[in-house]
This record gives C-alpha cells, sequence and structure tokens, in this order.
DNA sequence: CAGATAACGCAAGCTAAGTAGCGATAAGAT
DNA sequence: ATCTTATCGCTACTTAGCTTGCGTTATCTG
C-alpha cells in the first residue's frame, strides 16, 4: 500500500452558483408558481420540471417529493420579519399587530403558508411547524410587559392566550367560515379583546 | 297504438334496502375506518374496497373519486346536533357552548371533519361548507338574546364575532401551535371573552 | 311468477407518479 | 490546463389510480 489516500466521510461539495445553484432557482421558482396556481396536492412534478427547464428525475433526485419541494419553495419566499411594535399603547400595539399579520395572509403566498402548517400528513412539516408558530406567537411578549408596566393590562392576563384570542377570529373566518373579514373587523376583534362582552367585571 | 305508455323522464328506480343499501353500507364503513387510521390523501381506494367486500369499480361508478366518498362518510357519521345550552347566565351557556364542541373536536372523527372542512381543493366540500359552519355559529344567537335580555350583554356586541373569539383560541392550538389543550383553558377562554384584557372600560 | 333494468363483478387498458441504471456535462481542485 | 466527480439528462421500467366495455346478478314492478 503505497499511497493511503485517508479520506474522510465529507459531504458533498458545495456547487455555489454553478449549475447546480440555477437548477435549483428555476425548480423553486417553477414550483411557487404551480403552488399559487394549482394547490398543493394538484402539483404536478412533471409540470414544474417542464416550467423550469428540467427534467423531472432531476427534482425527484434532489428533493425526493412534493413535501420537501414545496417547503423548500415556500421558506425560501418567506423570510420576511414582523418586527414587534410599540406604538405607546396597548390597544396600538394590538391593532398594529393585527394589521401586520392581516395583509400578508391575504397574501397568496401567506395563505399557501397557512396551509402548509395545517397539513399534518407531511412529516417534513412537523418540525418546522411548532417552531415558526411558537415564535411568531412569542415575539408578542414584550408588547405585553410594557402594557402590564403602564398598567393598561388586567393582572392574571396569559399573553399567549390573549394573542391567540385576538387572532382566533381572523383565522376562523378565514379558513372555516370564510365569512367577509376587513380592517374594520380588526378594530372590533381587538376592542373585543380588550373590553370583553360582559357588562361589567364581574 | 294500443297502449300509449307514457313515460316521462323518470330518475333511476330507488332500490332502498336491497344490494344497493348494503353495498352503500358496508363502502362506507370502510371508509370511516380508513379516513381515521390513515388519512385523507393516503386513502387507497382499492384498499376500501377489499374491505367492503366489494369491486374497487362499484366505488368508482357510484362515488366518482376520493372526495365524494370521503364526504358521504364524514356527513354520513356526523348527524348528531348540539342543542343550544340555556343554564341562566350568559357565563354558563358560554362555558356549556364551548364545553359542547371541544370533546367532539378531539374525537377523530371530529378532528377529520375540521381537517376536511379546511380543504380547498376538493369542490366537492365548498358548498356544504359554508352551510355548516353557518349553521353552526348561527344556533348560539338565542343564547345572546337572552344575554342581552338580562342585561349581562354590552349593547354593541355582535354575537358571531364574540362565539369567534370564544372559539377561536382553541381551533389556533388544535390546528396550528399545537400547545396543550385542556378544560382549565376553556373556562380561561371564557373568561376573556367575558371581561377583556383592558385594567378598565375604555 | 315473470320480464325489465339498475347495479355489480370482471378483465383489459390508459395515464401519470415515481425509480433505477448509465452515459454526459460542467463545476471545482490541483 | 487538466483531472476528478457531483450533478444532470435520458431511457426504460414498475406501480397505482382510474376508466371503459361487457356480461351477470339481484331488485323492483306488474
Amino acid at each position: 500500500m503505497a499511497t493511503m489516500e485517508f479520506q474522510a466521510a465529507r459531504q458533498p461539495v458545495r456547487r455555489t452558483g454553478g449549475r447546480s445553484a440555477r437548477v435549483r432557482a428555476a425548480v423553486i421558482d417553477a414550483t411557487l408558481a404551480a403552488l399559487l396556481t394549482r394547490g398543493l396536492d394538484d402539483l404536478s412534478i412533471t409540470e414544474i420540471a417542464q416550467q423550469a427547464g428540467v427534467h423531472p428525475t432531476t427534482i425527484y433526485r434532489r428533493w425526493g417529493g412534493r413535501s420537501n419541494l414545496a417547503l423548500d419553495a415556500v421558506l425560501s419566499g418567506t423570510e420576511a420579519e414582523i418586527p414587534p411594535p410599540d406604538t405607546g399603547s396597548l390597544r396600538g400595539d394590538l391593532l398594529a399587530v393585527i394589521r401586520g399579520i392581516f395583509p400578508f395572509l391575504r397574501t397568496p403566498l401567506g395563505e399557501l403558508l397557512v396551509r402548509l402548517a395545517l397539513r399534518r400528513d407531511l412529516p417534513e412539516y412537523e418540525a418546522a411547524r411548532g417552531g415558526y408558530w411558537a415564535q411568531r406567537f412569542r415575539a408578542g411578549a414584550a408588547l405585553f410587559e410594557r402594557a402590564r408596566a403602564r398598567g393598561e393590562l388586567r393582572a392574571d392576563v396569559d399573553p399567549v392566550l390573549a394573542l391567540e384570542t385576538l387572532v382566533g377570529p381572523m383565522y376562523v373566518r378565514m379558513l372555516m367560515t370564510g365569512e367577509p373579514l376587513d380592517d374594520a373587523l380588526l378594530v372590533r376583534c381587538v376592542d373585543l379583546v380588550l373590553d370583553g362582552i360582559a357588562t361589567r367585571p364581574r
């Protein structure tokens, strides 16, 4: 044994910017387009491959299935962070929060993200789902701390439950009843969460 | 022409109780079982047919696809009506409402119903969805009328929005965050909707 | 009991999803 | 500039979903 080529189990060399990157970009773009027009379940790998100018086998090899492909495409298109607001009042902050979420949810990409998050038959999403929503809801914690310091918040209020109650009707209408949903309703949601529906505190 | 058999464009003769009925019952049962174990998307018509002792072709002919089959099965298994409660107080009524919904949602059939309602790629469901949820939410109207007569309800409260706000967190937790959900949380949901989170009414 | 026929079973075939093997190409390293 | 090899394209194949056509059975009507 003259030359002992010690070759550690190295991972494949990245080819950033080369053909691989071009192929990936083309496929992701085509997948997003297909997702927005045809939905998740009617996704045709062959059609995406044609649209991207790529052979279907390539997609099957790189992504392995439509779940991974869709997840990769959506997460690639959703990098925006929503900064927590600080308007000086609890009502203003809550209004800013819900007004920050609402327009995004009306976006085709936003609705797609929500629908992906609801799927339970895609094991690839189970890991991403919990972390995504937890982060999104925890971001509002500071908001409630400030309100409590200002004396605007009842003592026994759970911030997470309050946020869930705030945005709950929005999701219920979007996903189930399909009833109309506009900015005026968002204001009513905020005021309902703030004041409740009872005539006087018990 | 001796006998003029006037034969209007009659619809196929119903064969209630015969082989057709038996086949239908067997297929519906097998479909429900398959839905509860394998989910909607991994549904195998061939497997259901074997389970029901029926040829796959029969299912394709009668139902035409898995969407119709699943919808028929679920609606056949969900005939229970939830009577609107009347406990004498707004808080008691709201608690009864949410306590009536919650256990059903934890049922496999309940969760299945919710997930079916969330699907937008099944045109068969679009018609059923709106009516189902509208009825479910309108059933609570009387509840609020009584509360208003007792002077327990603020004047400007929208009953539908109030109900959506009440059950919103429950759905958010079940569908998105996956956070724990028990009876104690239901009580907190009711109290939050009743009293709000602000220290004093504006 | 005796037609008429709706509904079912069966076999064959079509389409699309997904996989495997193999040669070709181009990105990256020496 | 040249070599190595990760990645891609191509063909062929397997599998499952679904449809079609035809003969058979069981139900309903008279």
